[in-house]
DNA sequence: TAGATTGTTAATCGATTAACAATC
DNA sequence: TAGATTGTTAATCGATTAACAATC
């Protein structure tokens, strides 16, 4: 995503949901406004977005649906389906397991590890839940770049180093720590207490 | 919170985290660049952060732990322990129902609500699993004012409008769908595979 | 007093919005 | 041609960073 804002890049798969959402008008082509009116976003903003990563809108016509779906796609780096890990088959863990929203954008958890004998002779959501033990084989075999943590805090830092160990370049962080930021890789830390307490912040 | 911009909002909750966490260093004062550093701030941000909350750090000693902690308490909103209500005991919500980190910032989820009678027999994390039917009565018998959506996307907007017939003012909705603005109500998208999308969409 | 640390004012940067030009 | 819709250039807005003043 060289070029690309990153608000530009958290709008892109909003975009993508509800171009490929059923139900919705299917016309071949559609404005900006449309859009925008749909998502409740500024038409030019959701012009130029589409400008950056499209630029095949037509004054009069507006964009072709499917076309504007492949640019967006290719955009977001969207290309068969790419594979990650899970680390921690806990609730969160489990939940995220049976997930299905990810395949929508080419994304699919393959394999879960956790340190807890007792979890890992479950197989959920018709994938195995491994030891920590195998992670690095598993990612090699597979050629997995993207991480999931989903243990407690204390944990964390471990399960971190460990990914990195295994060549992963994409980390998605449950725990509420901040992790250390390595060279060519990405991080993003998904805070779930701290995103409802600033929620709840203007109450009262 | 009115005057705190939405990105100072978003750090509190990392100062408050770290200001309470153990091990840290137990001292009585702390300065801005030990934050900056623990946090990987910048610390001229960190100072204007707590200036906006706080203004009581003192030249040469930097900020009382204790106070610093009150008034970031404060801006949050923390007073006691607020009550929300989940919809939607699958997986996700129950993952929620038993996670024990909201409690850092003054929050709990008291019960959750499902439509399969199959799951509302189930007791969570100690928490009763009620039935839709019996939202309205319980949020205004316990003074309910946040909910939470854990249900697939098709049963998103008719929840929301559920807990918005209930007084609900502030939504986390987990389902990839917007939800109509309402005066007064604070809403927050949580869109799982958005965000994994976007984290990936680097990758190559 | 001197030095460390906060707080504020000004400068920079980036994103959004508005106005308008281009074009099918 | 006229009108609708895109795309771009300029203006606005807000947040971050840098420089410096204040003060314990």
């Amino acid at each position: 995503m060289p070029g690309i804002p990153k608000p530009v890049a958290e709008r892109l798969p909003l975009y993508l949901h509800y171009l490929q959402s059923p139900g919705g008008e299917e016309e071949r082509t559609i404005s900006s406004a449309a859009i925008a009116r749909a998502l409740r976003l500024g038409e030019v903003q959701v012009r130029k977005d589409l400008a950056l990563v499209s630029g095949a809108g037509k004054p009069k016509v507006g964009y072709i649906r499917s076309e504007l779906i492949q640019h967006i796609s290719k955009a977001l780096g969207i290309c068969g389906t790419k594979k990650a890990v899970l680390v921690g088959a806990g609730r969160l863990g489990q939940a995220l397991l049976y997930y299905g929203g990810f395949g929508e954008y080419g994304l699919s958890i393959s394999a879960a590890f956790d340190t807890d004998p007792g979890k890992v002779t479950v197989h959920a959501a018709g994938k195995p839940v491994l030891p920590m033990a195998a992670l690095p084989n598993y990612c090699q075999c597979h050629g997995i770049r993207i991480g999931i943590i989903a243990v407690p805090e204390a944990g964390a830092a471990q399960v971190y180093q460990a990914l990195l160990d295994c060549g992963i370049k994409a980390v998605w962080n449950f725990a509420p720590c901040r992790l250390e930021p390595v060279e060519g890789v990405t991080v993003r830390n998904e805070n779930m207490a701290a995103a409802l307490a600033v929620l709840c912040a203007g109450l009262d």
